[in-house]
DNA sequence: TGTTAAGTACACCGCTCTGTGTGCTTACCG
DNA sequence: CGGTAAGCACACAGAGCGGTGTACTTAACA
């Protein structure tokens, strides 16, 4: 019923609607917050009138949750499906995310929404769930002794690395990649085949 | 009234005013977070008046900051004061807190204000700072190679587990011990005297 | 006794927020 | 043409927020 562009009759109003919105959502809960962004400057910001969004999203919070969904593709597949890299290397490539994520959305949302049961943080929830068990993969893959849990403590790093990110307004996403390069060491029975280059974290 | 005792001049008023603000701050601004907690319904659970309450603080703004202020002597000295510990026990310690704190309020705090001019945010800043000291120290007193490095290691694995709990709503607590006690393995030269106990996490 | 500090009770202001109601415009299409 | 779906502009309701103003009460002291 919603998805503009062609419409079920074949109309196509000026397509953006509920593209603009996410977008706008996209930029605005990142750099000031969701609680901070109200529906007036966010439909503002996406060109679009107060009374089209409400129509497109039942309320704040179901758009909310729609944003958070929109980060999945970038992250996940952009580092796991990289073939060109061996499964250490992939690894490790998921704490290389300088530019991309100034920080977590997920912890962000579940922080400001506050309520576990909100549709968003319930996503959040399964979304941290999935990178660990991706990482888990990935350590399987690797020969890791014991993946399951290589992988939550991978998972562990990139949150630690992500709020500590935020409070400290300094980026810790190295310290955290220094962690995981050793526990990879450990949890790898040396003979892994690949690489063998170590990364100390100095200074 | 209530509980009295002796002001400035020898006046004896509910005493409490000022203390019981602070308590329901700790308690409410846990529970609900900051900005979902207005200034009527904690003045109303501190059971003071509202115009008492901007007595003793100008803003909402001041008593966050005062909030923050006062998880200081628990977690900082309740840790690290322990004589009776080695330094490297004491270093473990620091992720033994599950019943004191369901979450850390600095980094709840840094993300619901989203100001890092805020004083709270400021605060929650040095705060980190702080404890990242506390423990490069501690991690020097145990003969760590790098003890900065390691300071800042454990801090992040601290902050980690506190994220991850939050957003999971499941102890993540554990698994940084885990983590850390290899990180203590790897950068204390072996012969560190105390006890050689590994805690392997198997769940 | 009167003064004074501390606190109470409660209405109130101005603002912002989410969400609606209403009427108008634009475009497509048969 | 007229129908219809999408969208716009804009005001407005209802609620909650942070914060204030005002008048009253209580307790300590002199």
């Amino acid at each position: 019923m919603t998805e503009v562009e062609k419409g079920p009759q074949g109309r196509r109003r000026g397509r953006g609607a509920r593209e603009r919105i996410l977008s706008a959502s996209q930029q605005l809960f990142r750099e000031q917050g969701i609680n901070r962004t109200g529906m007036n400057e966010l439909c503002a910001a996406a060109q679009v009138s107060k009374r089209t969004a409400y129509q497109h999203f039942t309320g704040k919070d179901e758009l909310v949750a729609e944003y958070l969904r929109r980060f999945d593709p970038s992250v996940l597949s952009g580092v796991f499906d990289r073939t060109d890299l061996t499964p250490r290397e992939r690894l490790l490539a998921a704490f290389d995310i300088p530019p991309t994520t100034p920080l977590c959305p997920y912890i962000a949302a579940a922080v400001e929404l506050h309520d576990p049961q909100h549709p968003a943080s319930q996503y959040a929830r399964d979304y941290k769930k999935a990178v660990a068990a991706r990482l888990a993969d990935t350590a399987r893959e690797a020969g890791a002794a014991d993946p399951e849990q290589l992988g939550e403590q991978l998972a562990l790093l990139i949150d630690g690395a992500a709020a500590r990110t935020r409070v400290l307004n300094a980026d810790a996403f190295p310290t955290a990649a220094a962690i995981a390069a050793v526990l990879i060491d450990n949890a790898i029975p040396a003979a892994a085949g690949d690489d063998r280059r170590r990364e100390e974290e100095s200074g």
